[in-house]
DNA sequence: CTTGTCACTTGCAAAATGCAAGTGACTAAA
DNA sequence: TTTAGTCACTTGCATTTTGCAAGTGACAAG
């Protein structure tokens, strides 16, 4: 005789998506993640330019949801690329309606696809590239 | 040259998409249109709980975005009963993406279909139905 | 006249947003 | 060594949005 509510607001499939994705960003840095952006700084950089505490905390939160993983990318200082999960790649489907509702209903809207980085570079453009000049080493 | 930005963030659908309908509640009153809820009321009574003056304001915003038309069911007082329009009924796409997506990836959750009323009544339970009392004339 | 219903509105505290500037770890050039 | 620059965040703070609770207006019914 469970008395605990499992759900926030409800077992509703869709609000608890909401509860996770629901606001004005977090589907945009999925959006992004999706066509290839990796870095902070290239996901800081798209036209809707996200405050940068938004982008961090939301990051947070979507890591935390298992819907993105991070791995370092380089070490000294360690710096952070982040990746879509199976979980969060399945939100293509919810981007796909978005886009085709958006570019039926919304006059003047398209589509944004592909990459995000300048080149297929792996790391942000003609930055530290760390080779094996250490100080302490 | 026109100078001036048409649009708030970006071009891009899913970013407009979201200006309009990115947060945790909205789409769940269009869940609840496409449902067949009507009224306020009913609009109200959902398991989330939606707070008065927030449904009040996106009631508002979803006809003010043409996602919703409202219509008097009856007069004296003057009450409207709220529907979509071909353009709302389109957000039916996004929603079954983020049932299939909630249903995959959160446990427990489920879809909420069907109706709300209790019975097909075309207004409240019981409520004033006015049949032609009236005082001034 | 009192109670009840429905659809909102209002007040206000708490939380989320957004902008700008600051910080930490380094690399590279002067 | 000092100075400048990059990347990834963090911090402060003012503004906006939420959310809860209670209030209001227009009635119908008893």
């Amino acid at each position: 005789m469970s008395t605990a509510k499992p759900f926030t607001r409800s077992a509703c499939a869709v609000a608890n998506s909401l509860d996770i994705v629901g606001d004005k960003w977090t589907l945009l840095v999925v959006r992004d993640l999706l066509h290839g952006k990796r870095t902070y700084g290239e996901l800081a950089n798209s036209p809707e330019r996200i405050p940068t505490n938004i982008l961090a905390d939301r990051l947070r939160r979507l890591e935390g949801a298992g819907i993105i993983a991070s791995t370092p990318y380089q070490e000294r200082p360690v710096r952070y690329a982040y990746a879509l999960t199976p979980k969060g790649r399945a939100l293509g489907d919810v981007l796909l309606a978005f886009v085709r509702w958006g570019k039926q209903f919304i006059p003047g809207t398209v589509a944004l696809n592909q990459g995000s980085a300048g080149a297929g570079s792996a790391v942000p453009a003609g930055s530290p590239r760390r080779a094996r000049t250490r100080r302490g080493g």
